[in-house]
Order: structure tokens, then sequence, then C-alpha cells
DNA sequence: GAGCGTTCCAATCGTATGATTAAAACTAGC
DNA sequence: GCTAGTTTTAATCATACGATTGGAACGCTC
């Protein structure tokens, strides 16, 4: 009928389930997050998912890849940035910190929240089982390979153990850090997100400076 | 028929669906855990557990305060210690720590896996729902409550807003530091968990301490 | 050893889940 | 305007979940 001035009957049906499905498993987790609620918070029909996406598990995947690799894309961004202005000299490190921090901060936005998102990465991140580590590395793998060296580099050291170390504890910390600790939040009376975002980066950034060089230093 | 050889129906139900419970929730976390899957591996029927425990949650809560309660007072005890030691002068910021994390160390054992645990605590500490963070502040509270002004007095500092921030970056490190990030293990080859926990908790302390130290020095 | 409270068990309840189906509605090509 | 392909719909499948039940087996007291 209207097909010039809009399409709005058209293939949106794969986006609204997409963006309730990001809200939702932010949320209250992948498990926990019925695709009942999901389709009816996107205003549509329960077999839409398993139409459109093969199943739960391949929605998340799509969930993951929409809103992680234009993020991905910029980390490589800023981290080709910070290695070239070091030249041949050390890069650093704070430089390459931020620029595996801070695309987060540049990607939030569009209605889901920046520690929800951070929620559900962190939990895929800590889960055992196969599948979910599959999900992750398909996402991540291509990445963290590149900043690994990177850390190295920066940190001035060659010993592996001591770079696994310190990518593995900052990781933790950042994930942690965006996700916030309800229980820690409420206990401390302080909510960490309410800083504003240019505060907490700044904070995250020296913490996981500070913490990976008094590890380079032992 | 046999009651002189063995007692097998003695009242060491409720301690074998503890310890399956206590193993499967971490390693598979509370809400992809069954209670079939619980009592079947216990050997014990179903209604077991809503007999013993009156509910699922409340069998998590069981097991959180059989396992965490040792911890926290072992915490508190190391962090008298180190407060005593300073006397008037500030305590040594790695002694906290040290109060904090040892613990968990310290806890390990009777099969349960160190990382396992820590990965549902960590997931708990993340979980928004409600009730999650009510049954975590219930075991945690105290302790948190004691260990925040420690942090302040061993980083000099009365800033409320920088303690708040060192306190909960290095909880989230901690946290996910024992927990172990399989993706990220995975990608670096590496498993941290593979070094002695004397080498982890050492590397741990000093990361943590790093980070703190860069925060305060803002 | 009768009585009684505690513990255990098999069977089942009501509900919710992810997935599937067949048919209806829509879109475009000719 | 008929057809072929794509998308949406309502209804339903088989399964799994947490919780409950009535009664059987137990340990203890008198």
């Amino acid at each position: 009928m209207n097909q010039t001035l809009e399409t709005p009957v058209r293939h949106d049906t794969k986006e609204k389930i997409l963006d309730a499905a990001e809200r939702l498993f932010a949320q209250h987790g992948f498990a926990a997050t019925p695709l009942r609620q999901i389709t009816a918070e996107a205003g549509v029909n329960l077999a839409a998912v398993n139409y459109h996406f093969h199943s739960k598990e391949a929605l998340l995947s799509a969930v993951l890849e929409r809103k992680v690799h234009p993020v991905n894309v910029r980390r490589i961004e800023l981290l080709d940035q910070a290695l070239s202005e070091a030249g041949e000299s050390r890069p650093s490190l704070k430089k390459v910190i931020r620029a595996f921090i801070q695309p987060v901060f540049e990607a939030r936005g569009a209605g889901i929240e920046l520690s929800s998102f951070s929620r559900l990465m962190a939990r895929l991140a800590s889960e055992p089982d196969e599948w979910a580590v599959a999900v992750m590395s398909r996402h991540m793998q291509a990445v963290i390979e590149r900043f690994i060296p990177a850390f190295a580099a920066a940190l001035g050291t060659g010993n592996r153990v001591t770079v696994a170390w310190a990518a593995h504890l900052s990781m933790g910390t950042m994930a942690h850090s965006l996700m916030g600790l309800p229980v820690v939040q409420k206990m401390t009376g302080f909510d960490p997100c309410l800083s504003t975002p240019a505060e907490h980066l700044e904070r995250l950034i020296s913490y996981i400076a500070g913490g990976m060089r008094a590890l380079a230093e032992r």
C-alpha cells in the first residue's frame, strides 16, 4: 500500500525480536528469559523466533553479533592508533587499555543500559558450558588475540604467564566494573554507575593500569 | 533388615543434598541446575529437598551459609589481626586485602573446586534480581561493612567515593579471578587456575593493591 | 510393643518451556 | 489476477520444571 513513504510491516520483526532479546537477556540473563517474554515484548508471534533464527541460542549469538561487532571494530581501530603512535618504542599501557574499554562506553545508548549488556557479556564469559564458550570466542577471539601481544609490549615483558595473568585479571575487572555488583552497591550505598561515564572510564583505566604494572613488577 | 552393619537411611540426607547442590550450583549455576539433578547425584528422593529445605532458593541459601560463614569468620580474624598490628598507624593495604582473599583459598578442598564455587558467588553477586541480592547481602553484609573502613584507612583517604570505587573494582577483580574466565583461558592458552594457589593468591593481592593505589593517587 | 513424631519415598500436580506444524496473510513477478 | 515464495499466525507437541501429597519406614519414649 504505502511502500514509498515507509515500509513499517517489512522485515522489522527480526529487528524487534533482536531489540527485545537484547534488553531481556541483559536484564535477566539468557537462561532466565523465556522466548515467550521476548516475543510478547517485541509484539510478535512466538514462532517468529524459531523462523528467523533457528533456536534460542542462535538468537543470542545474533544479539551479540549486532552489539559486539562495532565495538570490536572500534577497539582494533584505537589499538592500531596507539601502536602506530608508539612506533618502535613501547606503547602506552593506558592507551592500550583505553582501546579495549572506551569503545564499550561509546557504544552505549539506544535504550540499552551499559551495565545490563556488560552483565550479559560477563555472565557469558564466566559460563563454563561449551556452547557459551564457543559463542563468546566466536565474537571475541580475534580481538583478544590482537590485544595480548599489545599488553605484553606495553608492559615491556615477554613473560607469557605475566601477560596472561594481566589480561585475565583486567578483563575480569572490566567486566565486573561495567556490570556493577548490586550487592556491593547496596552495601557501600554507592552506585559506581551513577558517576559520569567519563569518570567511570578514567577510574577503570587507572585501576587496571596500576594493577597490571604491579603484576609486571613482581 | 540390616540396621547394624550400615545405617544408610540416617540423617545424612540433608548433607548429601547440600554437597550435591554445592557442586552442581557451582558448576552450572543456580537457574540451570534442576532439583532432579541434585537429588539424583545425592542419591536421595526428589521430595527430600522440599522437605529439609523449603524451596530451591532456601537450599541455595543453606549452601551459601555452610560454605561462606567459616570463610567470613576467618576474614574478620585476619582483618582484626592486620588492624591491631598497625596500631595507631596506617594498616598495611596488602594485609587488609589478604585478609579478605586468603580465607577463600584456605577454605577450598573437600572435592569442590575453588573456581567453581567462586563462579557461583560471582554470579550471585552480579544478579540484579531482588532475591539474589537479598541472599548475598544476608551472607556478606557484615563482612563488607567491616572491610570498607579498613580499605579507607589503609589507603589513607577519607574520600568515600574513592573507597567505594576501590572496593567495588577489587571485589569484581577477585570474583572474576577466582572463577576464571573460560573464554580468556581458551584464547590465551593459559589457565590461571593451574598455577599453584599460593602463586594465584600473591598475584591477585599484588594486582588489587596496585589498582587500589593507582585509584587513590588520582 | 504401642504410640508418636520424624524422615523418606513413589506418584502426581499444575505450569512453563523450546520447538513444531499447518494454514493463513502478505509480497512480488509475470 | 494468478501464481510462487516469503513471512506471520494460532494451536499444539513433548518435555522438564518445582512443588505437593498420602502413606510407608524409621527411631525414640514410655
